[in-house]
DNA sequence: CCCTGATCATGA
DNA sequence: TCATGATCAGGG
């Protein structure tokens, strides 16, 4: 088994790449790409996700759009442990904190990253070393139009908050399935946001996260 | 700084 | 015990 030399061609071309993974372990694919395997993620937090990105022909960058964007595929790694569980919640995209009141829910990023999700269960407790967590069966996952609403209904609750400068007030609480939290290198890094009567104030970059539970429905309905 | 890939570490 | 808030690495 090798590296791809480009992109898959097709979702089929995508998903055979995924399940010839299955199996095999972080460490096997690190060994047949000559990287070196990090003895935990206390710094390398990102290393499985580019890891499995490079065995499945993934554009490296920090591209704003999805990862296999002539396909319409965004792919993520889901961390599970040994209950079958996911381990983490899910980084969706960055959250626009400035310029955004216009924005509709079908025209947002949070939509386009995940109306077609490509799940790469990645198996092993925090204790297990990453060389030896395994990948899973893969999932291409499109979201019912339950799932839609109660992603768009917290989209909207969270962005008409940050239009009313209600920025400083939102914590991880809020969202049935979507939530938003600090998202950068440490607490030092500022950018601006709509504050209070309209204003500009300077806080804390933050992302779109999906909770545990939700992505545990999306595992459990795929191996319904 | 913006945004991607995420997991860590601590308080409740 | 576990979710929130904080943090790590790298390209642009």
């Amino acid at each position: 088994m090798q590296l791809p030399n480009g992109p898959p061609d097709s979702i089929e071309e995508l998903l055979l790449r995924a399940e010839q993974l299955a199996g095999l372990t972080l460490g096997d694919l690190a060994s047949l790409a000559n990287i070196v395997i990090p003895q935990n993620f206390k710094r390398e937090k990102g290393w499985s996700g580019q890891l499995i990105e490079m065995w499945l022909g993934a554009t490296a960058g920090s591209k704003p759009q999805q990862d296999f964007p002539e396909l319409g595929v965004e792919l993520k790694t889901l961390p599970i442990n040994h209950f079958g569980a996911p381990s983490e919640t899910t980084y969706v995209c960055y959250a626009p904190l400035m310029g955004q009141e216009q924005t509709r829910w079908l025209n947002s990023n949070v939509y386009n990253k995940l109306q077609q999700v490509l799940w790469i269960p990645v198996i092993g407790d925090r204790a297990v070393p990453p060389a030896d967590r395994s990948i899973g069966m893969p999932i291409l996952w499109r979201p019912t139009e339950t799932e839609n609403n109660q992603l768009r209904t917290d989209w909207e609750e969270l962005m008409e908050r940050i239009s009313l400068g209600e920025i400083e007030s939102i914590t991880a609480r809020h969202g049935e399935v979507l939530q938003l939290r600090p998202k950068a290198a440490d607490g030092s890094v500022l950018t601006d946001a709509i504050g209070q009567n309209g204003s500009i104030v300077k806080t804390r970059p933050r992302g779109f996260y999906l909770r545990k539970s939700f992505t545990q429905q999306i595992l459990n309905n795929a191996f319904a």
